[in-house]
DNA sequence: TACATATGATCAT
DNA sequence: TGATCCTATGTAA
């Protein structure tokens, strides 16, 4: 279950026996996409490039495969050949290094490199919050476009043309990390509050991705760690522990829907003004 | 077998 | 906002 983190991780994992080696075979589940097999196979891999949530492939002579995990697609890397498995195979690439393997996904598309950018889901999207240019002050200057003033942070954090990477834990965990209550729009904040949404934002999002998806504050997450709590306890300020004391000030997490669930702590994250 | 749920996203209303 | 699609998993029946 992937967002921009375990994406941008994947990512890194394939291009390490991807990128620079040719490709010996390449295999689609799909029959629309099987007379890409052998156009694609012998050529040289350039890159692996995640975008948000979606993973791109480029091939020498400029063709690259599209593809978008949804909740449930994965990819795995082999030494040798993949293990049985009942998962359904969706793409294969065996390079002299491994076999590299997505499973379940099924938004899948081959294009020339240069018209990816027409593809509906990637034409859309904001800046990638784990891209390589990105900093708080771009961040804040998107906070603070109009368009964005009048809409809830919880619908915001989700909107993938807002800002590109985070999904439903990143939003929960943003918002605890800033002490802004979900309801909120950024046209309610301060100067001051805007800056500092922009910079947790930022570094929830880097955080997840440096730690494999530990959000909570380090020194924190060490320790619960050091008291024996297990991964599922300790990796996150508030998200899936609703009832559960803050650790910050031990009131009891809350869920609450917002399209989805987001959890948040009602004493940390004041309520919005009423208007 | 059936149903609910999931770190996602689109479309209809 | 709600319905729907995609696939896998866990629990209930």
């Amino acid at each position: 279950m992937p967002e921009g983190p375990e994406i941008r991780r994947s990512a890194d994992t394939l291009q390490s026996i991807l990128a620079g080696r040719k490709a010996l075979g390449v295999r689609f589940a799909f029959s629309r996409l099987r007379s890409h097999q052998a156009r694609l196979e012998g050529r040289r891999i350039r890159a692996v490039e995640p975008r948000g949530k979606a993973m791109l492939i480029h091939f020498a002579g400029d063709l690259s495969i599209y593809s978008h995990n949804q909740l449930y697609g994965e990819w795995r890397v082999f030494p040798g050949a993949p293990p049985e498995t009942h998962l359904q195979e969706r793409i294969l690439i065996r390079t002299g290094a491994g076999t590299a393997v997505l499973y379940s996904a099924s938004e899948i598309e081959v294009r020339p490199t240069g018209e990816l950018d027409f593809l509906p889901y990637l034409a859309k999207l904001g800046p990638d919050l784990l891209g390589a240019d990105i900093d708080a002050a771009t961040v804040l200057a998107r906070l603070r476009e109009p368009r964005y003033a009048r809409r809830a942070l919880a619908s915001l954090l989700l909107d993938q043309g807002f800002l590109a990477g985070p999904g439903n834990y990143l939003r929960s965990e943003i918002l605890f990390a800033a002490r802004l209550h979900p309801d909120l729009r950024p046209g309610d904040l301060d100067a001051a509050r805007l800056r500092v949404l922009a910079t947790r934002t930022l570094r929830i999002t880097r955080r997840a991705y440096r730690t494999a998806g530990i959000t909570n504050d380090p020194r924190l997450a060490a320790r619960l760690r050091q008291a024996g709590a297990g991964f599922e306890e300790y990796r996150h300020a508030v998200f899936e522990r609703a009832q559960l004391p803050c650790y910050a000030c031990g009131t009891p997490i809350r869920r609450i829907e917002r399209g989805r669930a987001l959890f948040h702590c009602p004493q940390c994250q004041a309520r919005p003004p009423a208007s």
